[in-house]
RNA sequence: GCCUCAGUAGCUCAGUUGGUUAGAGCGGCGGACUGUUAAUCCGUAGGUCAAAGGUUCGAGCCCUUUCUGAGGCGCCA
């Protein structure tokens, strides 16, 4: 059996005087002494001292950077002033010594973009080990919220065989000979002989399955991989994306809006409590990154302070007519200055929504009651014939990262809804029924997961927030 | 899918109005160095200038097409 010990757990209350055993990968290799190591248990290093009368030539010849090696030693307090203690290390051993002459990785800035290239190393750098770290923060937060308060975690399928979901372009799954498929006497490909006897695809949306748990759970959500066969080449789009669906019965869309806040603030907060020394390196990061940009491009705050300043405040909260007013009596309006036009009943466009959040509020806002004609049919409908009750949340660098509402749960407007957007009713006899037989208010959202850990890792492009980042023409690894 | 910008050594980049043999830093390799902190110092190798075609006496540089990447937009979470 192998022991060791955890540098995170070494550098806590350091043990000093006693024997340590410690493995990991070399940081830094200076004047045939010191060993900088990392064993990812967090973002600091440990220092160890390398006598090398001690050891054989040919293991100290092996020490590099990013070699893997096990070391026993003595923690002593540091000699140096760059750590407060170090190891004297007392037996060395390489675990996997390190083909420099052909490693891609150097110990120097690298850009995101080659580091992405080579995303079977890149967790060993700073900068991914503390973004896959807060990930993982992030992702534990969720289902911590979620038990806490008596929610349950339901698994929605990720193979679908709605045709209706509404929620973009869906990747087929089929077993059939794609040079040679089956057909019809009419010609069309006959997915009635395909592995699930019909055409079935990769989920877009748990939330119509999700509603039908909340209506005997109460309250639910999903957390699950979902996938968008679109075009989209952004830093804010991956054609393979977590998301989080809560789903909640007896509930309208202020209680919805009060659950979007008040979990987005307990995610990052639970990152500010237990990711301190990741997210101060991360900031730093931006910091550094910035130095050499006009002040008007930069942050208005550092990363940690901006995390801080969205839990301690009160998000903003208008109605898009109320949105729309703001923006018609905006300077940059009055100036010219939004390239695409502003009118009732038109969604608002990334240019709106940033000024909303990032120059008027400068806080993120929920935007409600968004005109019925550009939102899905399952949305209920306000009293106004107008509007349905919608409501986006919207965050400083990333736009929206949660997408909501009120479920309609009067079945002769929904049916009225489904029939004027040309839903087949037929396709959706089940969800019909969650209303027929003992329906009841119930709303949900839905939280893009990468979104969220952007925003905290303040990473820039969602596909350095994610291992493995599936886009149009990347599926790497 | 649309718009803009870019592609030169392993990485990050410079390369003048088109003109002789293609430049640096870092990294690699070889060597020195027992208190370093992006360690330092000496030496050394390394290039189909993204690909194809064109203009020209002559192209890394100009033109066309394709590929790849980044930023922005659309679609959305």
């Amino acid at each position: 059996m192998i022991v060791r010990q955890e540098i995170k757990h070494l550098l806590q209350q350091p043990p000093v005087g006693e024997l340590v055993t410690v493995m990991g990968w070399v940081r830094a290799w200076r004047g045939n002494r010191f060993m900088v190591l990392n064993d990812g248990s967090g973002p600091q290093t440990l220092q160890v001292v390398v006598d090398q009368d001690k050891f054989p030539e040919e293991t100290v010849r092996q020490i590099g950077f990013h070699a893997c090696v096990r070391v026993v030693g003595t923690l002593t307090a540091s000699q140096g002033s760059g750590q407060s203690v170090e190891v004297m290390a007392e037996q060395l051993e390489i675990l996997g010594a390190n083909d420099l002459s052909s490693y891609p990785l150097q110990p120097k800035k690298q850009t995101m973009e080659y580091l992405r290239e080579n995303a079977q190393f890149r967790m060993r750098t700073n900068t991914f080990s503390s973004v896959f770290r807060v990930r993982h923060g992030v992702a534990y937060a969720v289902n911590k919220y979620f038990h806490d308060r008596g929610y349950y975690y339901l698994h929605t399928p990720i193979i679908t065989g709605n045709d209706a979901e509404g929620a973009g372009e869906m990747f087929r799954v089929s077993t059939l000979d794609p040079i040679n498929p089956p057909r019809t006497e009419a010609g069309e490909i006959d997915y009635n002989q395909d592995f699930f006897g019909k055409a079935t695809n990769l989920t877009v949306s748990g939330q119509l399955q999700a509603e039908i748990g909340a209506l005997a759970l109460g309250k639910v959500y999903t957390f699950g991989p979902t996938f968008r066969a679109e075009n989209s080449n952004t830093s804010r789009h991956l054609a393979e994306f977590w998301m989080i669906e809560p789903e909640i019965a007896f509930a309208d869309i202020d209680n919805d809006m009060n659950l979007a806040e008040d979990f987005v603030k307990y995610l990052i907060n639970f990152c500010l409590e237990q990711y301190p020394d990741d997210l101060a390196y991360l900031d730093q990061r931006i910091q550094d990154s910035e130095k050499n940009m006009k002040t008007a491009d930069r942050r208005p705050m550092g990363l940690v302070d901006t995390l801080k300043f969205v839990v301690a405040n009160d998000f903003a909260r208008v109605t898009y007519t109320e949105a729309l007013d703001i923006l018609m009596r905006s300077k940059a309006y009055k100036k010219g200055k939004f390239e695409f036009p502003l009118s009732w009943g038109t969604d608002l466009q990334a240019e709106h929504e940033r000024y909303l959040v990032e120059k008027h509020f400068e806080r993120p806002v929920i935007v409600r009651d968004y005109p019925k004609d550009i939102k899905a049919f399952y949305m209920r409908q306000n009293d106004d014939g107008k509007t349905v009750a919608a409501m986006d949340v919207l965050f400083p660098y990333i736009g929206e990262v949660i997408g909501g509402s009120q479920r309609e749960e009067r079945e002769d407007k929904l049916r009225q809804r489904m029939q004027e957007m040309d839903v087949h009713a037929d396709e959706l006899a089940w969800y019909l029924q969650l209303r027929t037989f003992g329906g009841c208010p119930h709303a949900g959202f839905g939280l893009g997961f990468e979104r969220i850990v952007q925003f905290i890792t303040g990473m820039g492009n969602i596909r350095d927030v994610i291992p493995f980042p599936r886009a149009p023409r990347l599926a790497d690894f």
